[in-house]
RNA sequence: GGCGGGGUAGCUCAGGGGUAGAGCAGGGGAAUCAUAAUCCCUUGGUCGGGGGUUCAAAUCCCUCCCCCGCUACCA
């Protein structure tokens, strides 16, 4: 018996970027899974939010000529807009600059010190003025031979700031013990491999405190220091469910969280640090962090100077928003890097939702329109071959529901499109356009199956296509409260003699306007 | 450099001692309910190179080549 709570949550987004297609990848995994979690009868807390602090927010306000937090009120928009376009179903969006956030901030604090895991130190290394960023000796590079620059070139000097750390290096053996007891909290294994050999290689204590800029939850009984935008931006986690309040029903009900969904890129920020500062603030830690990888836009790595970024709000706008959600999930799978290749997008529409999904929905819907009056055929005693589909289709609940656990998003799609393909080569086998003029009874039946799969196919779809799923389910006269996993399979079965509304297309094919209309011949440039 | 993962059909990948697989692409055919969508059949690979163990190796061992990830404090 599966628990019915289950908390997911985004990473806090940096404000100081625009959404791009990366963001919207992270949530949207987290979409999928909250809506599966809530159709399969679980109360679901799915929250996202904004991360505001840091010093290059400090310096694009000021150099906008505001203040830090109207700055922030007004980039962090982009990210709740996202939210719309997107359709994510979060059940709230935190932001770091709230007041119920600096308490949460300032009361893990207060338990680490209590803890004993905070000490006041100095922060020293090699600081580049131009990067405005710390290297460690191993990074810096000779160049001229005999002179110590950064990687990137720019001088660096050594300097000092007082700081207060966090004791990470007490925290190796309990970390290698918790990872050894939880197997699965890092995912996918190869991940947790990487971790493991991280965490097994020894920990430093942590800089947790900065006195070099200003904008960030002051540190508790000295405000000369600011926190350290990562213990800050973690903890956002816990505010959430209400924390330092650790009796809000919140917290009682959703910590630990299910899943913290991430990229890879900021693994290691989740999976060791996070969990020792929980386990030290006396609170326990996550049950999972998943680590999903990152887009090529045409085989080509997505970067800012290259001027190749993905815009969400355009690939919606281009390609339609379930088509582009069916898309990130159905590509890759989950968890490895991918590829947005205008051609493989394409042809995912045209191939599985149009000719696939769409036109098997049109085929038999259009079909029971016309010759069974409209309504929900009656079935008759079915044929080892009815048995079969329906049973494909019957068990999909269970297949899609173990791989969702696993975070397995793309082989979810992938068993849900099997059944699709199935049921195209079941109508194609079973004829009903000739059993109409054979056995009319029978064809009844073959209608009803058909019916009574596109029903599984269009609930379960739901979590990864919401929209088009309604509109599926719609034409198939299933009550909105009728739409939850519950009711799959005989339990919610459709009743013979119910009417069904006129169906139309749901999916329509995309026709690639560059190559639409073809020049019949080809306009040769005039020599002369 | 160290640790880890990988190199299998044109493309993306699954398989992991016993007659080479899927999807897409390519070729042929059937059907005409449907968004000209669907269905069936099919071409195609000495499984990165070399060596070894074995009755038998894509699969185990050794070695070489190539690719990718991680190797601490920028979200």
């Amino acid at each position: 018996m599966a628990e019915d709570r289950y908390y997911i949550t985004t990473p806090i987004y940096y404000v100081n970027d625009k959404p791009h297609i990366g963001h919207a990848y992270t949530t949207l995994a987290c979409d999928v899974i909250a809506r599966f979690m809530r159709l399969d009868g679980r109360q679901v807390h799915f929250l996202t939010g904004t991360d505001e602090h840091g010093q290059k927010v400090e310096k694009s306000a000021k150099a906008a000529g505001v203040e830090p937090k109207a700055f922030t009120d007004q980039v962090s928009q982009n990210f709740r807009d996202l939210v719309k376009v997107m359709n994510f179903s979060v059940d709230d969006f935190i932001r770091t600059t709230e007041l119920r956030h600096i308490k949460a901030s300032q009361a893990i604090w207060d338990a680490l010190v209590k803890s004993g895991d905070i000490y006041l130190g100095s922060y020293a290394g090699w600081y580049a003025v131009r990067d405005e960023a710390f290297y460690a000796e191993s990074e810096l590079v000779e160049s001229p031979p005999g002179r110590k620059v950064a990687p990137t070139g720019a001088p660096v000097e050594w300097v000092e700031e007082p700081s207060y750390f966090f004791k990470l290096s007490a925290w190796q053996d309990r970390l290698l013990k918790f990872y050894e007891d939880n197997p699965q909290f890092i995912l996918p294994a190869s991940r947790r491999n990487e971790v493991l050999s991280f965490v097994k290689g020894g920990l430093n204590d942590l800089s947790i405190s900065r006195t070099s800029f200003k904008w960030g939850v002051p540190v508790p009984g000295d405000d000369k220091h600011i926190m350290y935008v990562w213990l800050d931006a973690l903890t956002n986690y816990i505010t959430a469910v209400g924390y330092p309040d650790t009796d809000a029903p919140l917290f009682k009900k959703f910590w630990p969280a299910d899943l913290h969904m991430v990229g890879k890129d900021i693994l290691r920020f989740h999976a060791v640090l996070w969990p020792a500062f929980l386990m030290s603030a006396g609170i326990a830690p996550p049950k999972r962090v998943f680590a999903h990888g990152w887009w090529t836009n045409e085989g080509q790595k997505i970067s800012k100077s290259l001027g190749n970024v993905i815009d969400p709000l355009e690939l919606v706008r281009t390609y339609g928003l379930d088509q582009t959600r069916y898309f990130l999930m159905r590509e890759v799978p989950f968890g490895n890097d991918g590829d947005f290749a205008r051609k493989a997008m394409i042809g995912r529409i045209n191939a599985e939702l149009a000719n696939g999904l769409g036109n098997l929905a049109q085929r038999s819907l259009s079909f029971i329109n016309k010759n069974a009056d409209g309504k929900v055929p009656q079935p008759g005693a079915l044929t080892d071959a009815d048995q079969a589909m329906l049973g494909a289709a019957r068990g999909l609940l269970a297949k899609m529901r173990a791989s969702i656990a696993l975070q397995e998003l793309h082989k979810a799609l992938a068993d849900w499109m099997d059944v699709v393909v199935q049921a195209n080569q079941y109508i194609d086998a079973q004829a009903p356009w000739t059993l109409k003029k054979t056995d009319p009874k029978r064809m009844e039946t073959v209608l009803y199956v058909l019916a009574e799969v596109l029903r599984q196919l269009g609930a379960l779809i739901q979590p990864f296509m919401p929209d088009s799923a309604a509109k599926l389910l719609d034409q198939l006269g299933v009550p909105e409260k009728d739409r939850v996993f519950a009711n799959l399979g005989e339990a919610g079965a459709l009743k013979p003699g119910a009417a069904l509304p006129a169906p139309e297309g749901i999916f329509p094919r995309f026709v690639d306007p560059s190559e639409a209309a073809p020049p019949k011949s080809p306009p040769k440039a005039a020599k002369r």
